[in-house]
RNA sequence: GCUCCCUUCGUCUAGAGGCCCAGGACGUCGCCCUCUCACGGCGAAAACAGGGGUUCGAAUCCCCUAGGGAGCGCCA
């Protein structure tokens, strides 16, 4: 802020005993990957401090806000496991607190009737506009004393026109505006519901929050929200305005970027656990750290270390997480989040072998869920058909005597483990001259139908003896086919 | 147009005057490991937007320019 503001009334300096935080948005939409993150912060900035995390669902635009999209957004935090400790609570039950406080600001002078009509303020503006000024509301109604017949009023908060007003934000430091550049907003619509701006302040005020953390969009919202907070009295909040996400282009992040909400990605097959880990370095960091156990990011996350430029989505770092967390998930945890997923791709019934066995195969060899999901369907179901390729070159023609060889040595194993099957494998490789290699390939095709498996003995171990012997044989007759 | 905000490798970032001819991670490329695919290991290319100051010394402080973003609704 640049020394000619001043400030109309200094900060109302508070105590804080309790950290409350809220994430409030708006039910017009699925969760998106912004508001994940804001939802994040403010759930992580509460944990740290053993507070308390609200959820607001500001539905007061009652024209676009669906119970549907509330309900998806409970559903989205609740897959992130960010828990509140209150709500949802929506404005929409606490009209009449907003018609109350409208009344106070009205009887006290601070708010006044307008009986505008949308389409003189919309030629207005056009006019504004057409000669290169700010759009703004020019106080038309301001000093009325009469009512105007025949049309129902907003209320319009009366903003001072003098002086300055400012605030620090505990991400972007001291911010100021001249109050000339604001203008007097409305607070309650025609049909006495409230909009965005004057809603926040009540709600913020009554659910004692004491950090208002949110996107960066509403930077330029804050100064007229500070000045309905001193026309009421109330103790202003800490602000912390997060910087945005961006598409791969640089702009606003939407849905011609591709994926945006919380919920696509975990059709996709991610993680919560990933999809967290990605959101809290976006614009947060913790020196040269990059996974984040829950637990660590509750210890180490502040609002002094959040950026102050916006970040660009990166959907291949996503995924390295997801990849790493697959990995390195207990079994049991990978299964839950899997098995939702099975019957999506196709898969019906997956009790033999059993899923327990198969995921640590998969582990490690997969980006995704979905990518898991289908590399399980190999287990479950005989090759649909043979990559003609790998069938050339692994198990054409000339080629038959290797697979009667292992087949004969399986069939007489009775140990059927990782560690007994490798040892037969490099038995009958040494015996025939040939390379591990030469043996693991074609079997995998026999096995498979191609060439890219887990390694090869735990293959035919999770399978289980009796498939695997079928599986052989059943390539055996493909081979005698075609060479008949 | 006006107001506010932002600017380190392609991307996420470390860096709070000397530790930086700038470190880590993703991605990319190369090598190693290896029964395939992966994992893993090793290595490479890759950035302080530009210009002025201040200082013995600037990625770090100040100013200007350029670029980007946001807001200017009876949307939130």
């Amino acid at each position: 802020m640049s020394p000619s503001h001043r400030l109309t009334d200094p900060p109302v300096e508070h105590r804080v005993d309790r950290v409350r935080t809220r994430f409030a948005p708006s039910p017009t939409g699925f969760l998106h990957i912004g508001g994940a993150r804001t939802a994040l912060f403010n759930w992580l900035y509460a944990r740290h401090f053993g507070g308390d995390f609200i959820l607001r669902i500001e539905d007061t635009d009652t024209h676009r806000s669906t119970a549907a999209y509330s309900q998806a957004i409970v559903e989205g935090l609740a897959w992130l496991g960010l828990d509140p400790d209150e709500g949802p609570i929506y404005q929409s039950g606490r009209f009449e607190r907003y018609q109350a406080v409208a009344d106070t600001l009205i009887r006290q002078g601070s708010a006044y009737r307008c009986y505008c009509t949308p389409q003189e303020l919309e030629e207005r503006r056009n006019e504004q506009t057409r000669r290169g000024e700010k759009p703004r509301y020019d106080g038309h109604c301001r000093d009325l004393t009469v009512a105007r017949p025949g049309v129902s009023p907003v209320v319009r908060f009366r903003t001072p026109q003098e002086g300055a007003v400012g605030f620090t934000d505990s991400v972007r430091g001291a911010i100021g505006f001249e109050n000339a550049e604001l203008d007097d907003l409305v607070i309650l619509r025609s049909d006495g519901t409230p909009t965005y701006n004057f809603g926040v302040v009540v709600d913020d005020h009554d659910m004692e929050i004491t950090h208002v953390i949110r996107g960066d969009d509403h930077i330029n919202n804050t100064p007229r929200q500070i000045h309905i907070y001193h026309a009421l009295g109330f103790p202003l909040p800490e602000f912390a305005h997060l910087p945005m996400i961006l598409g791969p282009d640089g702009s606003r992040l939407s849905k011609r970027h591709g994926a945006v909400s919380v919920e696509q990605y975990r059709l996709d097959g991610f993680l919560p656990e990933a999809m967290v880990n990605y959101l809290v370095r976006l614009g947060w960091s913790h020196g040269d750290q990059e996974i984040f156990p829950t637990d660590e990011m509750v210890q180490y996350f502040d609002l002094t270390a959040i950026s102050r430029s916006p970040a660009i989505f990166n959907r291949d770092k996503l995924t390295w997480l997801n990849q790493h967390y697959l990995k390195s998930l207990p079994g049991e945890r990978i299964r839950s989040a899997l098995e939702p997923l099975l019957p999506i791709i196709g898969l019906s019934e997956w009790a033999s072998p059993a899923l327990g066995a198969v995921i640590p195969l998969l582990q490690g060899r997969s980006r995704t869920l979905t990518e898991m999901a289908e590399s399980c369907l190999v287990f479950y179901r005989e090759p649909q058909a043979y990559d003609e390729k790998a069938w050339r070159e692994h198990l054409g023609s000339g080629q038959e005597h290797l697979l009667e060889v292992v087949r004969k040595r399986l069939d007489a194993q009775l140990e059927w483990t990782p560690e007994a099957l490798h040892h037969i494998l490099t038995e009958v490789a040494e015996a025939q001259g040939l390379k591990l290699g030469q043996v693991a390939q074609p079997i995998r095709v026999a096995l498979t139908g191609n060439t890219v498996s887990p390694p090869i003995d735990q293959t035919l171990a999770v399978l289980g003896k009796e498939r695997s012997l079928a599986r052989l044989d059943r390539a055996r007759a493909r081979q005698a086919g075609l060479a008949g």
